[in-house]
DNA sequence: TGAATATATAAGCATTTCATTATATACTAA
DNA sequence: TTAGTATATAATGAAATGCTTATATATTCA
């Protein structure tokens, strides 16, 4: 079991902030069982590429997520580097499982088809 | 220890998103450690007294926190009827200790002072 | 090189949030 | 009953949020 380093209550505060809202927590649920690319973000929540892409860009400059290009494209997952990392995965660790979201993509063929 | 009962993301989202601002998160840890009166948060927070009051409102009709009249004052405290307590409960107790908040009221007789 | 694809960024807009000030309500005590 | 105190609610305004559309940037491949 990891240890987990003392957090200020400030640091907490923003984290909450940034997954207190649905999309980027269950962005941040499906990231902590697979890395994503940003296609399929957008195949799962229906929503703009724009609109992905902004929530992931909080994500990130909070330290939460990182990226990594791959030719094409770029695939997001859980920076484990960071001071959050402990605190987050804990926090995640509580949530319903989301691969479900996952699976749908493997099934439509969406995954196949954008990366 | 207390076992969680599932909660899904949208309720969890919730949650955080009112924990998500630095006020609302002492107000729950401090409640966590001792139940508290409006006027003793204005004296904490030195903010007004309506946007205590607001804050606390969010938190109750959430159901996180509950109020109960004494006389002239009214005192908040964590619902621990709430189904959302046990998760409350274990995000509090990863938070930093807030005591010293109210020892501070002791100190200054703010305490003495307005409740 | 040029077209297609994946992603990021910019600009604009509606909505929400969080504070303020002003006012209403509830209780206490003289 | 009236004045004083504690709290809640209403109205308002500035700032933040989360989407949209339009455009820029990177990469691949023919």
């Amino acid at each position: 079991m990891m240890e987990r380093t003392a957090i200020d209550l400030e640091s907490v505060a923003n984290v909450f902030k940034l997954l207190g809202d649905k999309t980027r927590l269950t962005m941040a649920k499906i990231l902590d069982e697979d890395e994503c690319c940003v296609c399929e973000f957008v195949e799962i929540f229906q929503m703009s590429q724009p609109a992905i892409s902004q929530h992931l860009r909080k994500l990130r400059d909070a330290g939460v997520v990182k990226e990594e290009r791959r030719g094409q494209w770029i695939y997001y997952s859980l920076n484990q580097a960071s001071n959050l990392y402990p605190f987050v995965k804990q926090i995640l660790q509580t949530l319903p499982d989301q691969g479900d979201k996952l699976r749908v993509l493997d099934k439509s063929g969406a995954r196949i088809t954008c990366c």
